[in-house]
DNA sequence: GGGGGGATACCATGTTTTGGGTATTGAGAA
DNA sequence: TTCTCAATACCCAAAACATGGTATCCCCCC
């Protein structure tokens, strides 16, 4: 038994998710909101194994409510249901900690079959927005290399801290060091990395996924 | 009748899904190949819509394969196949343009239904796929946010510069304009930005998707 | 029990960067 | 026209960084 709530602006559209997903021996609606407006109380309410998400509503958004949700209950799974499918959108959602993505065109039984993917670890999407995501993880050629550079785990932390903008005398500060010993380590860190800078190191950093 | 070729270099899993594929009235297996030393002139042949592909083969292997077979014939659909979920093979995949990716230990029942979900314009993934993708997604936050942060022309070239890992000097000559006036730049830069050093600029730029 | 490697620390020196000035030129707005 | 602003250029001092040393401690492995 799937315990689903929703949350949907919408009226018809909201009553006809809940008596559909209420129809079902599999699942049981826990609760259909039309706003976020007392987004963690009806949540801790009801209890939600899944919760279906619109995006577009008025007040708190579907994507801040995401984030707010995922903040308090990490353990829940969201299923993003909207009638755009715009990169951004789809983008801060997944940032947002939503698993799943689906247009609201999709066909019930589709519906409860991705709320059925969800509740199981799957990350249900829409093939529209499957192919959206692919290509953003396309436009990022460097997560794949990963070369390793054989960095020992102090200089990985050390070169983690550069990563978040720190100077030396943070670094020896965060990571309870000597500044000298700071140096000692990023030289190291160029040597291995074959760079001559603090930003050379960064971006390297960055860009083949080392940090 | 959707046109199935597969490229698996174990025998009797190979076997089977070539008897799977061409039992069921949908499907129609047109290849069955244990590697891709004759991949072009075996696809060519084969005209597949939906190839299936082992990643882990002797000769060349599945992700290059990929990156052969869309080069020639980019509206083919290849659905991935792989003992391991590893971010490297899947990232190295979707890359190549493969847009499907699933472990072998799935039941026949779902990979038949990857199958037609990929050729219908789908993005079958083993749930466990589909979480390290959102990963991915994750650790690249640069379409979304772009906030402007008002820097003029010139200033964004500069900081493009600087994102190359170059030092004052190499930014004078690449820009054409002395060192110091590289020097009034970054700093108005960094005011605009409110950094204070050119590895925060740096990461500033690439997270925030200036660059 | 000695050798290697990683982490620590310090010294010295030169270069680069940072942040504070001032000043000129040309384009476009008031 | 005058004024603002981006872009150019220069000066200077302090801070941060880059690179070359040496040396100690500890742990693991041969």
């Amino acid at each position: 038994m799937i315990k689903v709530a929703i949350f949907e602006d919408n009226r018809s559209l909201r009553e006809g998710l809940a008596a559909m997903i209420g129809g079902t021996a599999e699942f049981e609606c826990v609760g259909a909101f039309p706003n976020c407006n007392n987004l963690l109380k009806n949540i801790t309410q009801a209890k939600p194994d899944v919760v279906l998400m619109d995006i577009e509503m008025p007040g708190i958004n579907g994507i801040e409510a995401v984030a707010i949700i995922k903040e308090e209950f990490p353990e829940m799974k969201i299923l993003m249901e909207t009638i755009f499918d715009d990169d951004e959108k789809i983008f801060n959602s997944i940032c947002a900690g939503a698993e799943g993505y689906i247009l609201k065109h999709t066909p019930p039984a589709e519906i409860m079959e991705a709320i059925k993917e969800i509740h199981e670890g799957g990350s249900p999407m829409t093939p529209s927005i499957a192919n959206r995501v692919l290509k953003m993880v396309k436009t990022k050629p460097e997560i794949g290399h990963k070369e390793s550079f054989d960095l020992t785990d102090r200089e990985k932390e050390i070169l983690t801290c550069l990563v978040k903008g720190m100077s030396y005398k943070m670094v020896a500060d965060a990571c309870f060091i000597s500044i000298e010993t700071v140096n000692v380590h990023v030289k190291n860190i160029y040597r291995k990395l074959q760079v001559h800078s603090k930003s050379e190191a960064v971006i390297k950093a960055i860009k083949g996924r080392i940090v």
